[in-house]
RNA sequence: GGAGAAGUAGCGAAGUGGCUAAACGCGGCUGACUGUAACUCAGCUCUCUACGAGUUCGGCGGUUCGAAUCCGUCCUUCUCCA
């Protein structure tokens, strides 16, 4: 099985410029890219696919090029709803640093002819208006535009001229790391169809309609609900631990329901086929193992997080739904957690505002209704009584105490 | 520039003077079941110093005993015309 056969067995390409061009091309050697938009402070798993194929194409042999949007990410590409919020210079080029350092646990940048990070502000900033409008602008025809998917979905609820010249920057994007990398391949979501399709086509319009280079998008990760993939409790599961800690995104990979986890292993593994389709059996054998699960979720965590942090992951997981936390010591107890959500507290502190101190509850309302409901516990003890109080003398060495909301969410409660 | 229409909680969408903290659906949370799954069922889903109180229906101002609902004005968006 080569590369190509490999993606599309893992179920990694939808939509391809050319299909069997690009089959040969990256079954030789092709210089990729992939472009992310600094959105927020941190990438999310939303992105992981893409990041992960990255990586894949690197361990291919092939060149990569990582795209951070400094500029793209000023402007906004446009969503199939609403408009974005501008985001301010300052707050794009804090994201800008922050998701480099997250880009670079996938992918190699030692070696300039294996892997190189970018930002296409750099070549971006000094355009002016009017060669933009000469050198660009005259290459892309309005009614072309407006048929594209992304601008089509928005022409009845409105959009901006800014979002609506997004695909123009990103097609710029691809020409230029064409002409100064030699890059034939870009790469995203299907989402960024429209967009990948500009670029190549503005490299053919500079460069000639025989140029190759080629575009190929992978599916969105989608859950088998229906309902959309990456979020828990509702909000999104980030790859920066402050944000979102390794338990917490250990135990999102492990709550994988059965139906996706294989074709999430495919898609988020390196795993080999032999290996997954064994998976795969014992799984039907043996479903309550949830062994496609745990190999997803360890694979991945370990990936992102490192293996000292798994590790630690899997100690909470091994404690909090199998062993009684009053057994443990207070130095045991400590190692497991380190790196847990946590908060302090003070002596006498009432159960509510300790839940929502550590944010387990957003508001004090919130944290009533969760402890009549029989939801809280409290060092493994169910608490219902919302008049509970917090005292120095029933914690683990007078310093910590775990407070646990229904059967996954917990927070270490220090006190001052 | 002109003429219409619309802006309601995370989203979609009712409501068109008091019975409305606001139907319903989705999403989210919790409980039961289970395999920390799926399905199904039940409860919750503005906030708080909590059998009560406070603040909400694009913004501001007004009418009224009383407004998401009426009036004025501003902002935003859509449709059609130029």
């Amino acid at each position: 099985m080569n590369f190509f056969e490999e993606l599309k067995w893992r179920g990694l390409i939808k939509d391809t410029t050319d299909e069997v061009g690009i089959a040969e091309k990256l079954n030789t050697h092709c210089t990729a890219y992939l472009g992310i938009d600094p959105t927020a402070d941190s990438l999310h798993i939303g992105h992981m696919q893409q990041l992960l194929l990255l990586r894949r194409y690197q361990k291919a042999g092939h060149r990569v090029i990582a795209l951070c949007g400094g500029a793209t990410g000023m402007i906004g590409d446009p969503r199939p709803t609403t408009e974005r919020k501008l985001l301010t210079i300052e707050d794009v080029a804090h994201n800008v640093s922050c998701i480099k350092t997250q880009i670079g646990k996938f992918v190699d940048f030692e070696d300039e002819t294996k892997g190189i990070l970018v930002n296409n502000y750099d070549w971006t900033k000094e355009l002016s208006l009017i060669d933009f409008l000469r050198d660009y602008g005259k290459h892309f025809n309005v009614a072309y535009m407006i048929n594209k998917d992304t601008i089509a979905k928005r022409l009845e609820s409105g959009i901006s001229f800014t979002e609506f010249t997004y695909t123009i920057l990103q097609a710029m994007d691809f020409l230029h790391l064409y002409n100064k990398y030699g890059c034939d391949v870009q790469f995203g979501g299907s989402d960024q169809w429209g967009n990948i399709v500009s670029g190549s086509d503005l490299i053919k319009k500079v460069h000639g309609s025989d140029t190759k280079v080629y575009g190929v998008t992978s599916p969105l990760v989608t859950k088998s609900d229906g309902t959309k993939f990456g979020k828990s409790e509702g909000s999104n599961i980030w790859l920066d631990a402050t944000k979102t800690s390794v338990y917490e995104f250990y135990q999102f990979w492990l709550n994988v329901t059965d139906e996706d986890a294989i074709p999430l292993l495919k898609r988020m593994s390196f795993r080999t086929q032999e290996e997954i389709e064994s998976i795969e059996l014992s799984m039907k054998e043996n479903p309550h193992l949830r062994e496609a699960q745990k190999a997803l979720a360890s694979e991945i965590t370990e990936l992102v997080h490192g293996k000292d942090a798994l590790d630690r992951a899997l100690e909470i997981t091994e404690i909090l739904f199998k062993g009684d936390i009053k057994k443990l010591s207070y130095e045991e107890l400590k190692a497991a957690f380190k790196g847990a959500p946590s908060g302090e507290i003070i002596d006498g502190e009432p159960i509510l505002d300790a839940l929502v101190k550590l944010n387990i509850c957003k508001s004090k309302n919130e944290a009533r209704k969760l402890v009549e409901g029989n939801s809280v516990a409290v060092n493994g003890d169910k608490v219902n009584d919302i008049n509970y109080v917090l005292n120095k003398k029933d914690a683990f060495n007078e310093e910590i105490t775990v407070i646990k909301k229904g059967k996954k969410v917990f927070a270490l409660a220090q006190f001052e």
